[in-house]
DNA sequence: TCTGGGGTCCTAGGACCC
DNA sequence: TCTGGGGTCCTAGGACCC
């Protein structure tokens, strides 16, 4: 049996916790470089703001009745930790999905609904974020009890009063089960995106009932197994299990938005650097090594009158690494001629990639496995990890907080959990 | 003026191996 | 006249997730 508990409007429900006018307040928050909404609060929702949707889309009169913050992941990702101590505390196995969900394992639990209720509570009570609890015999269904949590407590009387916030999808006769399949649209099913959603209503299968119910070998044929284990799942056999140990990752990308267009290599090779340092910092604190090394640029998509170009290039280490100096001599290699005169560029990234464990590589007979120097690389670390990101780097980014190229944020709240000098004070 | 930043998995087809 | 059967690896593209 499992559980997934979920923060609603996580990012806003962040910003919340410590800007207590922002309560009751239309509120958005906007993704990196102040471009899209990325959350919304049930009041910003009613608005008509979408997920996504471009900000400066909104029209002015709209526009003048939200509070709108740049995202300020410091403290989302903090909030989300504590909350993942939370869990871990009251059951034995969690799986941290993403920054504001988390599956529990709830098999042999009795009063599952009792404990299910309680970490409701006290998630609130303690991270002050508000959220729902969904529970069933399998992952999808289990999100799927939780968007009926969400939507009954939202829009009372759409749902049985006693499905809002903790709903038990176990607790219901086939008939109720049905009746809340039945309300489920197909594309809120979990694993089904919009062109699986499109595809399947054409063939007459509209919502979550119609797919349980789909005739198997059909549905494999054309989609592949990936549907075939989402229906299974709907059918209430368990296909995905908890994964309580986050796998390795295969690939790590760092890119950014520029706040301006860059047609100076010089800027562009610093935003590339800095991005080369953070990228190589995630490689290590995953205890990982890079063998290829990949940078790219793109030009504005939405200046259709300007000229296009997004080049890519990509390395391979003749070692592999978790240096910084040598995959920022990498990119430095790859990115002299990356750009074309005249061309003006609004996005770059830099990606490392055949990611392995030290322990796992093989020598290779002219070249060591792998290279650089991890005493350096961990002094460096613990200075920043103590003094805070960037204090200490290598000459050649451009880590100072001026450069031009750098993402607007321009309504970025306090890091009110992780950094001294905006810790909140408490009058009386 | 202004349009995010990460990730994963699956499949099909081609090249190549014995 | 006749032309196997079984694999792996890589890549590109398409789908999904938050």
């Amino acid at each position: 049996m499992f559980a997934l508990i979920d923060g609603n409007n996580f990012y806003a429900s962040c910003e919340r916790i410590f800007q207590p006018e922002l309560r009751g307040r239309p509120l958005v928050v906007l993704s990196n470089n102040d471009g899209c909404a990325i959350a919304r609060s049930e009041e910003a929702k009613a608005l008509g703001i979408t997920m996504g949707h471009p900000i400066h889309k909104v029209e002015p009169r709209v526009r003048r009745q939200l509070a709108i913050r740049s995202a300020n992941f410091g403290l989302y990702g903090d909030i989300s930790s504590r909350i993942g101590a939370i869990l871990r505390q009251a059951v034995p196995r969690v799986e941290v999905y993403s920054i504001d969900e988390s599956f529990l394992d709830l098999a042999g639990i009795a009063q599952r609904k009792a404990l299910a209720t309680e970490l409701h509570e006290r998630v609130q009570r303690w991270t002050g974020i508000p959220n729902c609890v969904g529970i069933a015999p399998t992952k999808t269904l289990a999100k799927l009890a939780n968007h009926v949590a969400k939507d009954a407590a939202r829009k009372p009387g759409s749902y049985p009063a006693d499905l809002a916030r903790v709903c038990d999808l176990a607790e219901l006769s086939p008939r109720q089960l049905d009746a809340v399949l039945r309300a489920t649209e197909v594309g809120d099913v979990w694993g089904i995106g919009r062109r699986w959603a499109a595809r399947l209503q054409s063939r007459g299968i509209a919502t979550a009932a119609d797919l349980r119910d789909a005739p198997s070998e059909d549905l494999l044929s054309e989609f592949g197994v990936v549907m075939a284990r989402t229906q299974r799942e709907l059918q209430g056999h368990s296909c995905l299990e908890l994964a309580e140990v986050e796998p390795d990752r295969k690939q790590i990308l760092v890119s950014r938005s520029f706040g301006e267009w860059i047609g100076d290599p010089q800027q562009m090779s610093e935003a590339l650097a800095t991005f080369a340092m953070r990228a190589t910092e995630k490689l290590r604190a995953q205890g990982l090594t890079a063998g290829v090394v990949g940078i790219f640029a793109e030009t504005d998509p939405f200046r259709l009158g300007m000229p296009q170009h997004n080049p890519s290039r990509t390395a391979q280490l003749t070692s592999a690494t978790s240096d910084s100096r040598l995959v920022l001599g990498a990119v430095r290699r790859l990115g002299t001629s990356l750009m074309r005169a005249g061309y003006r560029y609004k996005k770059a990234g830099v990606f490392l990639a055949d990611l392995a464990r030290p322990d796992q590589l093989q020598d290779d007979l002219f070249a060591p496995a792998r290279a650089g120097n991890d005493v350096l690389m961990e002094t460096l670390d613990a200075i920043n990890r103590r003094f805070g990101r960037n204090v200490a780097g290598l000459g050649a980014s451009g880590w100072q907080r001026s450069a031009c190229w750098h993402s607007r944020q321009e309504s970025l709240s306090g890091r009110f959990t992780t950094r001294m000098a905006d810790l909140p004070r408490a009058r009386c």
